[in-house]
DNA sequence: ATAGGGCTACCG
DNA sequence: CGGTAGCCCTAT
């Protein structure tokens, strides 16, 4: 850090600022691009992974706007290409979700009774020829098995009334939502937190464990804010507000490929502290007046600079927190009508139906034996008394273990 | 992962 | 019926 402290300090703090407001799940919704370009181009090689995250950012954003179009198409595709500049695995996650995608994009052209009176011809030629034309070409991971079944399927469809009339009926829209939350919950927690806030919640713990010798690791950063005390102003601020936000990091970790922006700091700790608090309010308010005007904000950006809201930036963060009290002066997208779905997402349903009673049988004496053996050893972990004989014991899982103690011995 | 309640097939 | 063995479900 004290290498580029000087000159492309900004830089860092606008890749971190940037990271850390496309990372959060509240509301405001930041809207990737126009939150890059706000910021000064910064494109160099190792943006990979702001990249990443304004692609999920945008991902993310089109899931809760129900939008599942050709669009979320390209965005997969850029996370691939992305994913594959980082050189790491194309996982399935993704494949499913770019699959049941483009099923998507195709199905919501079967809207008409008979293959050949809408747009399906049309789609299909589009998206399975043109747009996986090329990803074959370029021998992508994205071209899986799956989606070749659904590209024969499809084509299959437009020739045989039957197939496109299971297709159409097919609830394609739900899988199609489900694989992409998944995928995207998936790469949220993969990232980890953010940049600013690990920084935050390292200075936190160093503030923390100087005073006192209490050495408490492991998951102690919860809640760390409230402990802190106000004196030291601005500094506690930024750490409550950063500490507090991101939902999403359920593993406290920090992140290894965090670790680039490691060296910590302690020159001039204060100012990159201020500067820091400065950028987030001054984003805070070029992401709340976009949001505000609908999600077109590029040229709305330069106005609002000097039509700046005012006063409310104090209980900004916590009207925030009550998700929705604040929304009601935005200006709602417009929602496409949703399909219907087969099955209510309310309703929990259990996708696999209740699996068929396993067979019974009858334990052997050696299989009783082994077990006796093992509870000797291991008392009632019943894991380890598998494992202390995993081939007599092999189709007994450590509940049947438990079970047959039980009926062995009473209690 | 484990404990404990419940269900079902079987038997006297 | 009641009892038993094996297996399933779910709260902790």
């Amino acid at each position: 850090f004290d290498r580029c402290f000087c000159d492309s300090r900004t830089e860092v703090m606008e890749k971190w600022v940037a990271e850390f407001f496309l990372r959060r799940q509240q509301n405001p919704r930041v809207y990737a691009s126009p939150l890059l370009s706000a910021l000064k181009p910064v494109d160099s090689d190792d943006c990979v992974k702001l990249k990443i995250t304004s692609v999920l950012r945008d991902i993310s954003n089109s899931l809760i706007r129900g939008t599942v179009d050709e669009g979320m198409l390209d965005l997969l595709e850029i996370l691939e290409k992305l994913m594959l500049q980082e050189r790491s695995v194309i996982m399935g996650s993704l494949k499913s979700a770019y699959c049941w995608t483009a099923v998507e994009c195709t199905h919501r052209f079967m809207w008409p009774v008979t293959a050949s009176d809408g747009f399906f011809g049309d789609a299909l030629e589009r998206i399975w020829k043109k747009r996986i034309g090329m990803l074959k070409e370029r021998e992508s991971d994205l071209v899986s098995h799956e989606l070749l079944k659904w590209e024969s399927d499809l084509n299959e469809a437009f020739e045989e009334p039957e197939i496109y009339r299971k297709i159409r009926e097919s609830n394609v829209r739900y899988n199609a939502i489900s694989h992409l939350t998944q995928l995207v919950k998936e790469q949220w927690a993969l990232l980890g937190c953010s940049s600013l806030e690990s920084e935050a919640r390292k200075r936190l713990l160093k503030r923390k464990d100087s005073p006192n010798a209490s050495r408490k690791r492991g998951n102690g950063y919860g809640r760390a804010g409230e402990t802190t005390d106000k004196s030291n102003g601005e500094n506690a601020n930024d750490v409550e507000e950063v500490g507090g936000l991101e939902k999403h990091d359920g593993a406290v970790k920090v992140n290894e490929q965090e670790q680039e922006h490691e060296p910590s700091l302690n020159k001039g700790e204060i100012a990159v502290a201020r500067e820091l608090k400065d950028f987030l309010l001054e984003i805070q308010r070029l992401i709340d007046s976009s949001t505000r005007q609908e999600q077109e904000p590029d040229d709305a950006m330069e106005q609002s600079n000097d039509v700046t809201p005012q006063n409310d930036e104090a209980n900004r963060t916590e009207a925030e927190d009550s998700e929705g009290s604040s929304s009601s002066r935005r200006v709602r997208p417009h929602l496409p009508t949703p399909e219907p779905l087969n099955v209510s997402p309310l309703k929990k349903v259990r996708l696999e139906r209740p699996r068929p009673r396993r067979p019974m049988k009858f334990w052997t004496p050696e299989e009783v034996a082994a077990l006796r053996e093992g509870v000797k050893e291991f008392g009632k972990s019943w894991k380890d008394v598998k494992n202390s004989n995993p081939v007599v014991l092999a189709d007994r899982s450590e509940v049947d273990l438990k079970d047959k103690w039980r009926n062995l011995f009473g209690r």
